[in-house]
RNA sequence: UGGGGAGUCGCCAAGCCGGUUAAGGCAUCGGAUUUUGAUUCCGACAUUCGAGGGUUCGAAUCCUUCCUCCCCAG
């Protein structure tokens, strides 16, 4: 087996497009590329209306910090609107997902319907050979018994690692990703931003969903589901003990927003009380269940159902095999064994119980730092 | 109506035989962390103790009147 191709190679002039975020990364990607020699463009992409929100509307200082970087870089901009697209791939399951009353990671489905289909169909039609991003994460095709497969690879920086969004790619978009950061650490991408005279080397890190920003979530979901109060009980013993304004406002191993204060009855002998936590939901009845602490039994579970599968490699794991998971992003990874599977769904078993898990997340498995796929929870 | 008990931050709850700034938990709000949603962490949060009088150098803590609630009588 050896590597072929790492992405880090000689440019030689290969028409490259990077989506320019108008974050310090994405620009250091292209500032990079430029430097291997790449023929770099950048591409920003506007995939959301912000008409009547001006308030949390930052897409517009960030085309214009974008701009400011391609202009310092050296390089093109173009700007293409991508938002109807957004709506139709990532936002509508966003919704039909919440409206069911589970948890669903947008930003897993904006990479792989948006950034690696939309955005990279677009980049083919203007001559590029391959598209980058600012992800941290490796990508690189590996030769094994006269097969060449593109894997998915961890960051080299563990803590900024963002493979686990990247899980649904494939091999066709894999390989035409180049990742230019995955082998750095976050500090030397502010430093080589600051020493390129970038003005985004210390702009803060956007955070919130994806093209959509950072927002009263309460305020923002409310906007397109009706909201529909109901019961809150305790799991055990079935109490009533609070009212929500929607189930979809809350998700497993919720603890803001309950707004269950002191109870007379479930206090220790100093009249302390242990926050309560959402442990499960009764869509049909409308009611959430909740339980005391943050460590109740409840919330700990060994094993899980996932389907919407997909194997980055094109074939699926091994049961009975030994790997790592993750059932949220930026959860540490845990040992785990395929029990069952399917084309359609798989059976996980955890070595230690795993926190909240949340139905609609996505668990992501890896083999050391070979991103292999995943699935959505169940 | 008679007897007894209780009223301290949105919710619980210390303090209550007087002594300077009214514990703590939950909730809430703000910040940090974070390309989902969460979690976690840090910070803020009663010039005031049901209301009015009084005693005192000094009261949430004592006295008193009123209001409200609970229990037992009925």
């Amino acid at each position: 087996m050896t590597a072929i191709q790492d992405g880090a190679g000689d440019g030689e002039g290969m028409k490259v497009v990077v989506g320019i975020s108008g974050g310090v990364d994405s620009a250091v990607s292209a500032l990079l590329l430029k430097r291997q020699g790449y023929d770099v463009s950048g591409l920003f992409m506007k995939n959301w209306d912000d008409d009547d929100d001006g308030e949390y509307c930052s897409t517009r200082q960030d085309l214009v910090d974008a701009a400011a970087a391609c202009d310092v870089i050296g390089i093109d901009l173009e700007a293409v609107d991508f938002s109807r697209e957004y709506k139709e791939r990532v936002f509508a399951d966003f919704l039909r997902e919440y409206e069911a009353g589970r948890t669903p990671n947008p930003d897993v489905l904006c990479n792989s319907e948006i950034k690696f289909r939309c955005f990279l169909d677009h980049a083919m039609t203007l001559g590029a050979q391959r598209i980058a991003t600012g992800h941290y994460a490796q990508a690189r095709a590996w030769e094994a018994d006269g097969r060449c497969e593109y894997q998915l690879l961890k960051a080299e920086d563990g803590t900024k690692d963002q493979s686990y969004f990247l899980y649904r790619l494939t091999q066709e978009q894999l390989a035409k990703a180049i990742f230019p950061l995955g082998g750095l650490y976050k500090r030397d991408v502010r430093r080589i931003a600051a020493e390129a005279g970038l003005s985004v080397a210390d702009k803060k890190d956007s955070t919130g969903i994806c093209f959509i920003g950072e927002r009263p979530f309460r305020e923002f979901l409310q906007r397109y589901l009706p909201a529909r109060p109901g019961e809150i009980r305790t799991l055990d013993g079935n109490r009533l003990i609070g009212a929500h304004h929607g189930l979809m406002y809350h998700t497993i191993g919720q603890r803001k927003g309950l707004g269950i204060g002191g109870i007379r009855e479930m206090q220790d002998d100093a009249g302390e009380h242990d926050a309560w936590y959402v442990a499960g939901k009764d869509i049909a009845a409308n009611v959430l269940y909740v339980v005391q602490g943050h460590d109740h039994p409840a919330l700990l579970k060994d094993r899980l159902t996932a389907f919407d599968l997909n194997w980055i490699a094109a074939r699926p794991p091994r049961a009975h095999w030994v790997y790592s998971a993750k059932p949220r992003y930026r959860a540490a990874d845990m040992a785990c064994e395929i029990e069952a599977i399917a084309p359609d769904h798989m059976e996980l078993a955890f070595a230690r119980p795993q926190w909240s898990l949340a139905p609609g997340q996505s668990v992501v498995m890896y083999e050391s730092k070979v991103c292999l796929g995943g699935g959505v929870i169940a």
